[in-house]
RNA sequence: GGUCGAGUAGCUCAGUCGGCAGAGCACACGCCUGAAAAGCGUGGGGUCACCGGAUCGACGCCGGUCUCGACCA
């Protein structure tokens, strides 16, 4: 038989990955499964906070480094490349921790989410209509096309009005037909752990973080990274983006970093009020010491829910 | 010491002719199905530096005080 897999997940800079490691370095079954929308990119290491070398070489690691910074990645690959990794470790009868910070990556793992396809003809052409009749016709064509999709999103958010459109008319079956949302948490045979921080201190430790990137020498590699086309998607990565501003002289380095802490701190509020949703996740609050803390609640979690 | 300018939300600043105090950012809260470290929405916040005066009515006008800045001495 296999063992659920474990989740520990939490906001940046929670420390879960340390809590993850801990872990692993008692249970040599174990294996590290990275959920994160921008650990996926090879040569973006310091901004994202990735495992180290010497941390990969300990355990094994997965869902890391699957593409280059210049391609395009989005949940429906990262839920292959999970389901795979998955595969390959229970197939070895070794168990799974994911260590998740990207809420929807993490339910496209947990929940089997039918993620509907694609159809780039006809998005161009939507897109089309939107720069020249407006936003607010092509919410009214949604309403009439897929009324339950179209009164779960603002009529502004042009990103989700021209994505249900897209697979409405692309797919031939209503947007909001695929999949029963998330708002939905059925039972699943994976085990939840969040990390959970009193704001303030989760905020000191962001910036601490966010400048021990910089002295790592995170600038470098955003230069380096600058060689070469960045997709939109990676481009958007914290600390990147923000960086790379910096470079073409938009912004100064000081000014970049106060932006990369805010957005951050931004950013971890975003994870938590995603993951504070989901019912299923046992929290473990911290104040200190995340693997003195939370270590004994998974060490007993890795016993009994075998 | 003198002249001029400034003082309004946590921050940066609007505020017309005297008539219910505003924006952006920050912050709080919610949403999220092939961009999710992205995107969208909602909300709470004020001794208008202080004291006095004229006025039905003052952030605004008058007198004074304080603080900051620039310039002059």
């Amino acid at each position: 038989m296999t063992s659920n897999p474990l989740v520990i997940l939490g906001p940046t800079a929670s420390g879960k990955s340390d809590v993850a490691m801990a872990l692993a370095a008692r249970h040599p079954d174990a294996e590290i499964v990275a959920v994160d929308a921008m650990q996926v990119y090879r040569g973006m290491d310091i901004g994202t906070a990735k495992p180290s070398q010497a941390d990969r070489l300990a355990v094994a690691h997965h869902c890391l480094d699957l593409v280059d910074a210049g391609e395009e990645f989005t949940v429906a690959d990262y839920a292959r490349a999970a389901e795979a990794a998955l595969a390959t470790i229970e197939g070895r009868d070794h168990r799974a921790v994911l260590v998740a910070g990207t809420g929807l990556y993490l339910r496209s793992v947990t929940d089997p989410m039918e993620v509907p396809g694609r159809w780039p003809e006809i998005r161009r052409s939507i897109e089309a209509r939107v720069a020249a009749n407006g936003l607010p016709m092509l919410h009214q064509e949604l309403r009439t096309l897929d009324p339950v999709a179209a009164a779960k999103m603002e009529p502004t958010n042009e990103r989700r009005v021209v994505r249900a459109l897209e697979v409405t008319l692309g797919s031939g079956r209503a947007f909001s037909s695929f999949g029963p949302g998330l708002d939905t948490y059925a039972p699943v045979r994976f085990t939840q752990f969040g990390l959970r921080w009193p704001r303030p201190l989760l905020a000191k430790r962001i910036s601490d973080r966010v400048r021990r990137m910089i002295e790592l020498g995170l600038l470098a590699e955003v230069a380096s990274l600058a060689q070469h086309p960045i997709s939109r998607t990676a481009r958007q990565a914290l600390g990147y983006k923000e960086l790379l501003e910096h470079l073409v002289g938009e912004v100064s380095l000081d000014q970049a970093i106060e932006t990369i802490i805010t957005r951050t701190r931004q950013f971890a509020v975003r994870q938590e009020r995603w993951f504070r949703r989901d019912p299923r996740i046992r929290w473990i609050d911290i104040d200190d010491d995340p693997v003195a803390t939370a270590l004994p609640v998974l060490e007993a979690a890795w016993q009994t829910s075998n």
